[in-house]
DNA sequence: TTAAAAAATTTAACACTGTTAAGTAAATGA
DNA sequence: TCATTTACTTAACAGTGTTAAATTTTTTAA
């Protein structure tokens, strides 16, 4: 019978509906802004259907996620496609990894556990400049008798405290390193930008 | 009236008791299992009372904040102080950071929005996989002829995917770079980390 | 000591959240 | 046409942050 095709059809169809319901509700107010009900009102439904497609709230967040990785593995594939030597497909495949993170935003986000709200206060905290200057000191004092300038500094300072602060959230949402193998990326890593300090 | 500074320092009190008791909280269930009402709770009041110490829920998680930087702040400190050379103190002091972020956990997901529930079931879904793999296999191709243990190229993928991850998540949480400041650290970090591999 | 004023604390309520069970309307099959 | 299944909605529960009103307790003044 056909009409159980076309019925099928909507299913996937509205299923599908859901999804992009979702990122449009957050892309408008963040994810915070996400409810079953504003998901409901954006297919023209009532709350409860929904739980007919998702089992929860949960699977459709975990539905975005794949759907992001698999766009990102997208990107990155385009990416290496576009050269030949391995060093530059892998410079083009992580300015590609950068690119979709911005691009796809409210996906990377999901992904990967990276937070967005509260965060925006503490920005006008005075307490949370001091991590920055003590270290900041440090880095000036290493680079002596020549120091930089300010946009140098700060990007030696961004590049210690990326490697690091990345290396704790992959930690922290994944925890899958062993021990060892983070210490080695942090010793590798830390004492591999000092060298390149000190010239 | 000294009893009037008796009831200021009660007050003072019962403000540091909240701090306490949503740590508490937090650290036993995790941020989604704190509550205006648990906090009451553990505090032994009903929950309006708090809004007499605190505007608000965030409020308290700014104090928490607060709380986190000084404290971190203070790690750094004593960190420094045990060495002379700078390239010795940074070293501790980024090995000191690591330390409080874990040691202190709670406090560094609410200092940098760091989530931590959603992503547990993402790890068993495979498509979360395949950029690490894609990404892996360039690796191992830059590294040719002489491939490392599995080990060096797990180092080689999370100093990459850490510093990368880490100046995503800053830019989002903070954003306070210059695009041209953030594309310097990345270039700068993917280039020397490409050089580290090539021998 | 007692009455009035002030402060401290609680109860009740509102609007929201995710989720489930019961009820109702619509489409389908015989 | 009638019975059954499917589709969908309404109502409800337990929880959330937050505010206003009511109540209890404490302090002040006579």
């Amino acid at each position: 019978m056909a009409s159980k095709d076309r019925i099928l059809r909507l299913k996937e169809e509205t299923r599908c509906n859901i999804l992009d319901a979702s990122l449009k509700i957050v892309k408008e107010g963040g994810w915070d802004a996400l409810s079953m009900r504003k998901i409901a009102d954006e297919i023209e439904y009532t709350a409860p259907i929904i739980y007919e497609y998702y089992s929860n709230k949960g699977a459709i967040l975990l539905e975005l996620t794949r759907k992001g990785f698999l766009l990102l593995a997208k990107d990155l594939q385009a990416a290496k496609d576009k050269h030949r030597l391995p060093a530059k497909q892998l410079e083009a495949m992580w300015l590609a990894y950068w690119n979709f993170a911005f691009a796809e935003k409210e996906l990377y986000q999901v992904m990967y556990g990276v937070e967005t709200s509260c965060c925006e206060m503490a920005k006008k905290m005075p307490e949370s400049e001091m991590p920055m200057d003590l270290i900041w000191d440090v880095i000036v004092e290493l680079m002596l008798p020549h120091v930089g300038t300010e946009e140098e500094i700060c990007i030696k300072y961004y590049t210690f405290w990326s490697v690091i602060h990345g290396l704790i959230s992959i930690n922290m949402v994944n925890r899958g390193n062993t021990a060892e193998t983070n210490h080695e990326v942090l010793k590798t890593a830390i004492s591999g930008i000092i060298r390149s300090i000190k010239g």
